[in-house]
RNA sequence: CGGGGCGUAGCACAGCCUGGUAGUGCGCUCGGUUUGGGACCGAGAGGUCGGAGGUUCGAAUCCUCUCGCCCCGACCA
């Protein structure tokens, strides 16, 4: 492309708007511009790259048997209501009605749609397995689309789904895209950790995250550098070291607190307990979207003092897709007393008391097990009971691992390892759906047997704008992009230095022609602007290389410079193709 | 959805408090000088001040409503 006719509209300011880096840089280097909260329009030369990674994830999809399908993008409400996700997905969806007023959605996955095809078409274990997979739009309506591409409300997906006999296949399917997607980010140049993660309302039994470090990540991931443990916070344990509890006395004692109404409170009131000897109770309403309020139930839970309930684990825990932390009045009428006084002894009987017959559940983090001679409110403001033995003195319906791990505690999986936790963005996800969505929409095979039974499925995301996204945040200096040689717009600029120079341009033309013949994405900076204007846009846009057409022509000499090294080294003008064509191919 | 901020020329911003000719820098156009890290001089073009209503002789400025965008939180297949 010639530089002076290609579209790229490239800003000298940061825009206002813009708050990371990667949303600074894409604008500022003319590769997008926003229509509207998360739309965003891609520019020719961002199409370039989205062109450049797409033909990756085909690669590495066809590779390991993958089938690229085109569905649609609307979707009418039946399907959807059969897996039951109508009702279980709430705002985040996209709906409308046509001019027949029948509802309609605009496809935020494709689990249903491609179900659909596998149930009308798949017959038999014979025609199994297959992996199918499409490059195409998501809608979903964000909550707080931000950060540029990073959380967008319309985005491109490589979505794949594979169909098996049975769990032994999946096992198979699921490794095979595993190892195709370490490839894929590998050969985009992304440095990047496979986490466990939670599966959230796709369901299924497992699932792999693809995160890549960065800052301007919205996910938590605690991981072991020694043993290589690594996990969503969402999902993340640790091993604690062991609390030794006194026996303490045969009941629990009451006791007065007054004015005592948080954790560090009691930590400081003499008579009180450490932190780590306290139980804290808090309660939660949880339920589902469909239902409503209606449906809301109750949660009790108990944690040690010091440590901190995750919601998402919470909300696993629950099997609801719909939690919240109960409204101060609330927590009164229901066990009656305030927010810093609240205990699981007798909290079962007071609820039904108070409540007249309301159930409630009671959940224990792991980590109070067996723990004895504990502090905790007494339902009653002002007031505490010291020497409660959890699993002596309250009736517990479930243990569950609900609190956050915190940087520095011991791995779970090695003995000498400690967790650090960073940020990251979510690059790709893929989840062993089971037979969830078969079941639900009735996608059955005979197997060998003559037996119909639901297809074992899988589903795999990749985000083609978190790839750019993840690129750039990891790939950057002061002076703008560093695209990674597999995934940049072009391989090299060639920059000429003076346009009025015959000789200059002349050199230009032919070696940008010759790049070109060679097999190389070239792009010719041929605009009459003064070269420092065109070095710093070449920076700012990221080409690998550069090659720079100056005064040393006349001794058959220009500059080759490597963008990330920020070095240049003078080539002959007779070599300088077979070079750029050796560094621009010879991988990352 | 809760909290905060912002909408004035293509971009970044000032002007608003205290109502009276709409401004600065960058970019853009033309002419000239310059030509290896975002040149300089001169001359220009470009804005219904997000929208609607109100107050006033007069509104970018004051009031009401509304739309949009950004940030924090909640949420997030």
């Amino acid at each position: 492309m010639r530089w002076s006719q290609y579209f790229i509209p490239t800003l000298r300011e940061d825009p206002a708007d813009a708050e990371v880096v990667s949303h600074k840089l894409l604008l500022r280097a003319g590769l997008i511009r926003q229509l509207g909260a998360g739309i965003y329009s891609y520019m020719p030369m961002a199409q370039r790259i989205a062109l450049k990674i797409t033909q990756i994830l085909r690669e590495e999809m066809n590779r390991i048997g993958g089938q690229e399908f085109y569905l649609p993008a609307l979707h009418p409400a039946e399907v959807w209501k059969e897996s039951g996700r109508w009702d279980a997905i709430g705002a985040e969806m996209f709906r409308l009605k046509d001019r027949k007023d029948a509802d309609m959605c605009l496809g935020m996955t494709h689990e249903e749609i491609f179900t659909t095809i596998a149930r009308n078409e798949l017959r038999s274990y014979k025609q199994l397995p297959q992996v199918w997979y499409q490059i195409q739009v998501k809608f979903r309506d964000e909550a707080r689309p931000k950060s540029g591409l990073m959380r967008l409300r319309t985005f491109v997906m490589k979505d794949a789904y594979t169909f098996d006999v049975d769990n032994a296949g999946l096992d198979k399917s699921f490794a095979d895209q595993r190892e195709a997607y370490k490839r894929i980010f590998s050969r985009c140049g992304i440095e990047y950790s496979i986490v466990e993660a939670s599966s959230g309302s796709m369901g299924g039994s497992e699932s792999n995250e693809f995160v890549a470090k960065t800052d301007a990540g919205e996910d938590l991931i605690a991981s072991c550098a020694n043993c290589g443990y690594a996990a969503n916070l969402e999902k993340a344990t640790s091993r604690l070291a062991p609390v030794k509890d006194l026996v303490g006395p045969e009941a629990p004692e009451e006791f007065p607190t007054p004015g005592v109404r948080t954790i560090d409170d009691l930590a400081n009131f003499p008579g009180g307990a450490l932190a780590k000897n306290q139980i804290k109770t808090l309660v939660y309403v949880y339920g589902d979207h469909a239902s409503g309020a209606s449906s809301a139930k109750w949660a009790l839970l108990l944690l040690r003092g010091d440590h901190q309930v995750h919601d998402i684990k919470l909300a696993d825990t629950l099997g609801a897709s719909f939690i919240r932390a109960a409204q101060p009045n609330e927590i009164i009428d229901l066990l009656g007393a305030s927010a810093g006084s609240l205990g699981g002894v007798g909290a079962k009987q007071k609820i039904a008391q108070l409540r007249n017959g309301d159930e409630v559940r009671v959940i224990a983090d792991f980590a109070l097990k067996g723990r004895r001679d504990m502090t905790t409110g007494a339902n009653k403001d002002d007031h505490h009971l010291r020497g409660v033995d959890i699993e002596r003195d309250i009736q517990i319906d479930q243990w569950a691992d609900l609190r956050s791990v915190n940087s520095g505690e011991a791995c779970p999986r090695c003995e000498t390892g400690m967790l650090d936790v960073y940020k990251a963005m979510e690059i790709g996800h893929i989840f062993k759906l089971g037979t969830k969505y078969s079941e639900s929409m009735g996608a059955t095979v005979l197997t060998e047997q003559g037996k119909p039974v639901p297809i074992v499925m899988g589903s795999y995301g990749i985000g083609v704008e978190r790839i750019i996204t993840a690129a750039i945040e990891q790939n950057h200096d002061a002076d703008g992009i560093i695209w990674p040689k597999t995934i940049a717009p072009f391989d090299v600029v060639v920059t000429v230095t003076n346009m009025k120079d015959e000789k200059l341009r002349e050199t230009g033309e032919k070696l940008y022609k010759d790049l070109m013949r060679a097999g190389l994405d070239a792009l010719l900076d041929d605009r009459d602007e003064r070269a420092g204007v065109k070095f710093k846009d070449a920076d700012l846009i990221g080409i690998p290389y550069r090659v720079t057409i100056g005064k040393k022509v006349s001794d058959g000499l220009v500059e080759l410079f490597d963008r990330r090294a920020k070095s240049s080294n003078d080539v002959k003008l007779a070599d300088v193709v077979s070079q750029a064509q050796k560094l621009a191919l010879a991988g990352l």
